[in-house]
RNA sequence: CGGGAAGUAGCACAACUUGGCAGUGCGCUUGGUUUGGGACCAAGAGGUUGCAGGUUCAAAUCCUGUCUUCCCGACCA
């Protein structure tokens, strides 16, 4: 096989990343794209990953009493126009339903671009002691956000994801509330996806219409992108008011609630694709893998061989998620390719050769190391193996990111950074919003968070000169 | 919403300048031979050339309009 060849297939990572993150997203057969234009087909294979991460994300939601619930896909206008700032965050991407057939609607409805408005105008309803706090419910859903511009999984009209929305009795609890499922985000991203995270909170100028507080965790992807991968708000009682969610409290006064939502999408397939994937295609991390072992026979029309490739299915079955690729029509060479594609941690190699020495051959996705094993030794040693590589994809995405995190102390050295090799860029800021607007003008990269664990790397601002009040991140962004 | 490029079979493209039967490679189907890093032989299927209009005996090709996609900037998960 020559590189050549296989470079015909799908675009070279450093030629042109942005082709060839859509070469993997089509070619992997994850997702594609629609006669809907901006609205995406997920296809088994990518919408497999997304059940994996839901699978985990819903089980961690129900250990700290979250329940699912559903709420309506449209929205009245009234109930958008309640909150100012909300409103003012969404109506440019909000799609309206006018009519029914030939007739006008009294009111238009809008299809949720966020469900805080409807959930909020339920909540008004049900409340009215403390005793009944804290609300946590959750919902897995659809949203629609007409974007101007789109991109599969990264920025699609509609898309996939879980918005959770919380109500609580007091200040502090709803505070704590937004802050614990920040580390459940985190947890999700770190541990599931082995990707690194950066934990923090928005500037206000990027927190989320209509919060208080927006906390969030950012990741960078492999062309030094920053991407936003979760967040979490505080609303306070900025949405109970004009809602009228009110209880009587333990003083048998009259009191708003305090909020809280938060968010994962579908986008954190494209998190996956842009920070594990290399030039042979796409690289699953294990744990949420579909296949996380596939078996491919060398000769598929030799009987002994198939024999013992049917044993080790049977033996592996039900502890991993496996498949045999028994297709008789393409060579070994192009199943070996195909799989490395498709990103499955660990392939099986099985032929007459190893028969002979009661052995076969395992290679793993993230090295592409070939590992010689016995027969009788195969679960074992997969067992080891695929812990290692979830451990492993979780610490050369570190590594990259440690490389591609530098500090700024002015202006100068943020531009010739950002230019250079982007990334993450520390500095020390006077809290002043002018000076985060200068910086996106000047180089489109916009504040990415004031991180939890803050360093003091200088004293004064690295934009203005004044006293510098934060460290924040900065970044180009998706 | 500004600046640039492109739309021809599932995909990548050719034919367009100079109008004259819709082509090539990959992929796909069937049969056979193969199988340790993208196999080979043979036979097939697949098209309203993005869409609409115009010029012409004749349009993928020339003209006008329109839609879509991709890349670079402003907005967003």
């Amino acid at each position: 096989m020559s590189k050549d060849n296989y470079v015909e297939q799908i675009t070279n990572i450093d030629d042109d990343f942005a082709k060839w993150y859509t070469d993997i997203v089509i070619k992997a057969k994850l997702a594609d794209y629609t006669e809907t234009k901006g609205c995406i087909s997920i296809r088994p294979y990518g919408f497999e990953i997304w059940e994996n991460i839901k699978n985990y994300a819903d089980k961690k939601f129900k250990e700290i009493g979250i329940k699912n619930a559903y709420f309506p896909l449209l929205i009245p206008e009234n109930l958008l126009q309640k909150e100012k700032d909300h409103i003012e965050g969404f109506s440019p991407e909000v799609a309206w339903v006018n009519e029914i057939g030939d007739t006008k609607l009294d009111e238009r409805l809008c299809i949720r671009p966020t469900s805080e408005t409807i959930i909020c105008s339920m909540y008004s309803k049900w409340l009215s002691s403390y005793r009944d706090l804290p609300f946590l419910y959750n919902q897995w859903c659809n949203v629609l956000r007409w974007e101007k511009e789109t991109r599969p999984f990264l920025r699609s009209r509609e898309f996939l994801w879980q918005e959770g929305h919380t109500i609580h009795e007091t200040e502090k609890e709803a505070k704590e509330f937004t802050l614990k499922m920040l580390e459940i985000y985190s947890d999700i991203l770190e541990n599931l996806l082995a990707i690194p995270v950066v934990k923090g909170k928005k500037t206000e100028s990027e927190k989320f219409a209509g919060a208080k507080e927006t906390y969030t965790i950012e990741t960078l992807m492999k062309d030094g992108k920053a991407l936003q991968s979760a967040t979490s708000h505080y609303f306070g009682q900025n949405f109970s008011k004009p809602f009228n969610i009110k209880f009587q409290n333990r003083d048998g006064k009259e009191e708003y609630a305090y909020q809280t939502s938060f968010g994962i999408t579908t986008r954190l397939i494209g998190a996956i694709i842009m920070s594990h994937g290399d030039d042979r295609g796409l690289k699953l991390p294990p744990k949420i893998a579909p296949i996380q072992v596939n078996i491919i026979p060398i000769k598929t029309n030799d009987e002994k061989v198939m024999n013992v490739v049917n044993e080790i299915y049977k033996e592996l079955n039900g502890s991993y998620r496996i498949e045999i690729d028994d297709r008789d029509n393409y060579s070994v060479g192009y199943k070996f390719n195909d799989s490395e594609m498709r990103g499955i941690p660990l392939r099986i190699e099985i032929g007459p050769r190893d028969l002979e020495n009661n052995k076969c051959i395992i290679v793993r996705r993230d090295t592409l190391e070939k590992i010689e094993v016995e027969l009788d030794n195969i679960k074992n040693e997969i067992d080891i193996l695929l812990k290692d590589i979830q451990n492993n994809m979780y610490k050369m995405c570190e590594e990259r990111m440690k490389e591609k995190t530098s500090v700024a102390k002015n202006i100068e050295e943020f531009e010739s950074i950002i230019n250079n090799n982007q990334g993450f860029i520390k500095v020390m800021w006077c809290g002043d919003n002018a000076c985060e607007e200068k910086i996106k003008k000047l180089t489109s990269a916009k504040s990415r968070c004031i991180p939890f664990n803050e360093e003091k790397l200088y004293d004064k601002c690295f934009c203005c000169g004044k006293e510098a009040k934060h460290m924040v991140y900065f970044g180009r962004q998706y």
